[in-house]
DNA sequence: GTAACCTTGACACGATCGTGGTAAGGTTGC
DNA sequence: GCAACCTTACCACGATCGTGTCAAGGTTAC
């Protein structure tokens, strides 16, 4: 046999059989089957797993949050949708006063659209 | 007072005031408050909470997705990370003899950790 | 030829998401 | 000074995620 079949893919990833074949439910992975349909999984395939369960670990992220990743890196589409609504944060910067700050917001506003702003990555610290 | 309070936000904008507070507790809003801690919606605001709507439903998506395409817009470290999963084809090259491959595999993945890994930012504690 | 594997399908269960409600208490408007 | 609003903090509920386990049946290995 070419390759490991799922309880050995099981063992060298850490994943279980179960979450191999989830994995594969959540369009993932797609390894390649024998003619009796039996999962085999390559090296490429053990080596895309593991790295899997890294990077789960290392950005605390859902399988689901890759698997949109997944859809927004591919989907350009979808992808410009989102980096448009992105861009547009409505923040009132501290020097602003009180009862001027929605006349600002709407010029920031106008500015974004009329001017091609480059996207501002504002990481504010969410709780 | 200048912008609008939850309950006017909710009615000019679809959501309901609850999920209103629920999306502003995911972090993709952050309203302004008045120095009593009420929450004012300017004009961006609700422009931006009415293209979320169409969004979510253009492209059935959910407001968790929304979250995690936003950090993976915007953290180019996890961006790397997983653009390079992504494409990583699951093969064998050529040149590796059948009873070597999986030796191979494990120098591979040793190689990826320690190149591929970034210097520990103690920030990685985001929860 | 049988034991050990593989397949799909289902039930289950805790955790989280999305959403509504309600309660207790402070603020605003008139 | 009270009604109508706002705040946070809970409880609840169906849906989905992540995960285990089990059953019924086909396949492989020796």
């Amino acid at each position: 046999m070419e390759g490991l079949t799922i309880n050995e893919a099981a063992e060298t990833t850490g994943w279980s059989p179960r979450m191999l074949r989830y994995i594969e439910s959540a369009g993932l992975i797609e390894p390649p089957r024998t003619p009796k349909g039996y999962r085999i999984f390559g090296p490429g395939e053990l080596q895309r797993l593991r790295t899997l369960r890294e990077l789960l670990a290392r950005f605390d992220c859902a399988l689901s949050d890759v698997a949109f990743a997944r859809r927004y890196a591919s989907d350009s589409e979808l992808r410009a949708a989102l980096e448009h609504w992105f861009e547009r944060r409505p923040e009132r910067p501290e020097g602003v006063a009180s009862d001027d700050w929605l006349t600002w917001e709407q010029r920031k506003h106008e500015r974004l659209l009329a001017t091609d702003t480059p996207p501002r990555l504002t990481e504010t610290t969410a709780a």
